[in-house]
DNA sequence: GAAACCGTATTATAGTATTAATACGGTTGA
DNA sequence: TCAACCGTATTAATACTATAATACGGTTTC
């Protein structure tokens, strides 16, 4: 599992790890059931706390992304949003928000959105899985 | 000026601040030229410290949102974004992807996120101005 | 010019968040 | 069983956030 975090990106480490892995199991890069490296694993790859791992850990599972078997390890969730359609309408109407003002901020047009929006959903499901390598 | 802030939002109150005063100015219910309250009038109404809306102020600065005129106040910029079309791609497409795979856990469509995206684009912008109530 | 206002700078203090170092109990598999 | 591995709990160091109280220099307005 290839993952990249940067120390001078603002947001704290294990905030960089949650977003990373929701974006593979969102594109499918990691599959349900399938184990996520160790927390001693991922720390030493990425020259970091143990700690700082099991907390990203333990936020993905208080989403419902992962599941842990105790002592075995930690793994991705096949469930769903456990979540309403209207809650779920809701945060997503947050990020809209917050984006369209960044994206007028920047001098976009909704169409350039739109248009960008779109390039980056065909994007995202056109990357290859981790396993489907030579 | 309206802001609300919440000290149980997780974000700290002067991001709060600045993010709230990028969608005014994205949703022109503020002007170019405009003032805005003093750090001082802000704070009170917003019961906070001086010092921490003039944080908020100073971030607004260095994005270039607002200019000061020293000892007289707190202004609303005219200028469009500084930075190059490359680099305002590049930043977008990264909210972009978060917002993707965000919306993807959440079971949403392509389709859905447009449609939304549509919706809160036409309500942001039909959004009544400061100036022009009854 | 003087009062009233503007943002800024300073210092001190407290609470919280983040990361690190380390020890712990449970599971796995030969 | 037992070594090797799993996530966890505890503690500590550090940085960040927010507050408070004050003082400063510049601008505005009368």
């Amino acid at each position: 599992m290839l993952l990249h975090i940067s120390t001078q990106d603002g947001r704290p480490i294990y905030q960089q790890i949650v977003q990373q892995v929701k974006y593979l199991i969102a594109a499918e890069q990691v599959q349900p059931h399938e184990e996520l490296p160790a927390v001693r694993v991922l720390a030493e790859q990425l020259l970091i706390n143990p700690n700082t791992v099991a907390r990203a850990y333990r936020e993905l599972e208080t989403m419902g992304l992962v599941y842990k078997r105790p002592g075995a390890g930690t793994y991705v969730s096949d469930t769903g949003s456990p979540l309403s359609l209207r809650e779920r309408r809701r945060i997503l109407c947050g990020h809209l928000d917050a984006l369209l003002a960044e994206a007028r901020q920047m001098r976009f047009e909704l169409e350039d959105v739109m248009a960008l929006l779109k390039e980056r959903a065909a994007l995202l499901s056109a990357e290859p899985k981790e396993g489907s390598k030579s």
